[in-house]
DNA sequence: ATTACTAAGCAACGAGTAG
DNA sequence: TCTACTCGTTGCTTAGTAA
């Protein structure tokens, strides 16, 4: 059983809001569209620090790929990189992009059970409760999606379960969406979940309910369905 | 001679990047569009830091009014603030606005002969020469444009004069971009500047040319004119 | 003018713990 | 479980200065 930790951020240092400020100073001052001559000084009296701290940050944010460098005629001559890029794209596009009312097609697949082993868990299970106010079954769901699920997803709010340790085990957080699962003209209102530690990928969609959604859909693996985030279940 | 300060980014601690993590965090986990509930250990474990450094930028988060705050039945439940979304949208829009073809209307006004003054000073005069590849006449051409003319400016690509001192007095940084400006069918490249310290405000353009763009148009104080941010000069 | 070093000060961090 | 306190340490920031 080896779990995989999901990347809900980017890799800490190589991401973008790690050196926000350098970042953003850049883009204000056009260097999106190309290399701009900025020295040090300039920075510090733009960020209100000193010359020195500056001068750091930029070479940091150089460091960890956030930021392109060049020599420019006269002195540094600076941009931000594609690789930031893309990371402030998927992130601009969080906050720009309406809640899409996306169906995701979906195949149903058989988990290995485990679902079963954490829903029981009083860590879980009493957040899970008080969260959506029913007690779930025993048992989830898994959907492996076309698509990437988790960034379709992750465009709604999240409703946070939060991480706990027994002993000396550690259990990740979870991020939970309220979801609607078609079949035909059967409808489902079910919760999807994210593990922070999964050994699936963000294409598997894990589903709860308070039953069987299998028994009550009468589905089996294979069977093509359509899962949708929604803002609120009932 | 009162010099105001012209705000290139907003004011320190109550920039939405000053606390990028806990925005970035919150937008991504959906609390654009409403409360999220999260608690610091569970922020702290997205962030990869403590629980209670999560707690602590939380909090300071809400302070600065870049996050809002309220208490859920499961706990403290977070979102993005109306404040910090609009310094989010502004940055949006730096990124995602393709540069705009504009012709800025503006009216052409008489300065107080300090331009002259500046560019004689050797600290800007040598970057400019050193920029641009041409000594400017010595003398500004103020125009008052109909909108805020540096909102316009400031999504091209700057290139930054740095500040200076002499002696016990400081100088400013100075924005500066290549523009074009219109008078009927004459046309005249020049360049636009944006002092860090200027006594108008952010709807005053102040142009340089290698010569004298008044005489040369054979304008006066009122006359009609359009101006264009343009990607380079020559 | 610039960047970059060192030393000293201070703010932020994590661990432990209380409410 | 949570938040929030103290405290010791780490690491960032600044001033001064060299190159």
């Amino acid at each position: 059983m080896v779990a995989l930790k999901r990347k809900f951020l980017d890799e800490s240092g190589k991401r973008w809001f790690d050196h926000a400020d350098v970042v953003v100073a850049l883009v204000e001052f056009g260097g999106l569209h190309g290399y701009v001559r900025i020295s040090g000084s300039s920075l510090g009296s733009m960020l209100e620090v000193s010359q020195q701290a500056a001068s750091r940050k930029l070479s940091r944010a150089v460091e960890a790929g956030l930021v392109d460098k060049r020599t420019g005629s006269a002195g540094f001559e600076y941009t931000v990189s594609e690789f930031a890029r893309g990371q402030l794209r998927r992130f601009l596009n969080l906050f720009t992009a309406p809640l899409p009312r996306v169906e995701l097609g979906a195949t149903v697949v058989s988990g290995v059970g485990e679902g079963r082993f954490f829903l029981e868990l009083r860590g879980y299970g009493r957040q899970f409760e008080l969260i959506y106010g029913f007690k779930p079954y025993l048992g989830t769901l898994n959907l492996k999606a076309d698509q990437n699920a988790f960034d379709v997803f992750r465009m709604y709010p999240s409703k946070i379960v939060n991480g706990f340790r027994t002993g000396n085990r550690r259990f990740g957080l979870v991020l939970t969406y309220p979801a609607i699962l078609r079949l035909g003209s059967q409808v489902v209102e079910c919760v999807a979940l994210f593990p922070e530690y999964s050994r699936y990928g963000d294409d598997v969609v894990e589903l709860i309910a308070p039953f069987s959604i299998k028994k009550k859909l009468g589905i089996a693996d294979g069977t093509r369905v359509l899962v949708t985030p929604v803002l609120s279940v009932g």
